[in-house]
DNA sequence: GGAGCGATGTCCT
DNA sequence: GGACATCGCTCCG
């Protein structure tokens, strides 16, 4: 499990750090893992396409908060998305996490998309709102949870995967800010998202 | 395989 | 009323 510090640095760097490390999610008494592929960086007050960059809501509230703290947002009415809060307390930033590589439970998060068992892995977690529903992640029910505590049943672990290489790119689906280059993804993988 | 588009809730102006 | 850190379906080549 990272510690709490892992996360109380600059989003661009957390993001980094995040690729090749193995989201898990406890669902049901199961293991629901999946190696992080693709992850964006979003900054706080100086970021126009970040949510913190209205100030503190009620909404975005965790992202003011402590480092390593799921914010979930509910997104075009159907879709989730999940991000880890960075830097130290009172200071936004998030990493958005976009994509996994399925490693365990994978007829479960099958399951939870409503797919066949026997579907293309690439297909169930290569999106920020596939993950989510793979994961069986919602804002009611995991946002704001502390993903460096066992107790919250959501944690990143390091199996000592470290990516060869490292694409950079602009950010996906924005309009704003749209074109700083703060995603980032693991070369050649399969499952990172289109 | 790619472009176009509708679905659909919440937040902000 | 409009925007939105998305996705899956249709139609077309």
């Amino acid at each position: 499990m990272l510690p709490r510090a892992f996360y109380a640095e600059r989003p661009e760097v957390v993001a980094r750090a995040l690729l090749g490390k193995v989201l898990v999610r406890r669902y049901a008494g199961r293991r629901l893992a999946g190696r992080i592929v693709e992850a964006e960086a979003y900054l706080g007050m100086d970021d126009p396409a970040a949510h913190a960059f209205a100030g503190k809501t009620a909404r975005n509230a965790v992202l003011f908060g402590p480092p390593g703290f799921a914010y979930v947002y509910f997104i075009y009415g159907m879709y989730y998305c999940l991000n880890l809060s960075c830097e130290p307390e009172g200071q936004a930033g998030c990493v958005l996490l976009r994509a996994l590589e399925p490693l365990e439970g994978m007829a479960t998060m099958a399951k939870l998309r409503g797919l066949a068992e026997s579907v293309n892995p690439r297909l169930l977690a290569s999106g920020p709102g596939r993950l989510c529903r793979a994961l069986g992640i919602a804002r009611e029910t995991h946002n704001g949870l502390d993903a460096t505590s066992r107790r919250s049943g959501l944690h990143v672990e390091d199996d000592g995967f470290v990516p060869a290489e490292i694409v950079v790119s602009a950010r996906v689906g924005i309009r704003r800010a749209a074109e700083w280059p703060m995603r980032v993804s693991i070369a050649g993988n399969r499952h990172v998202s289109g």
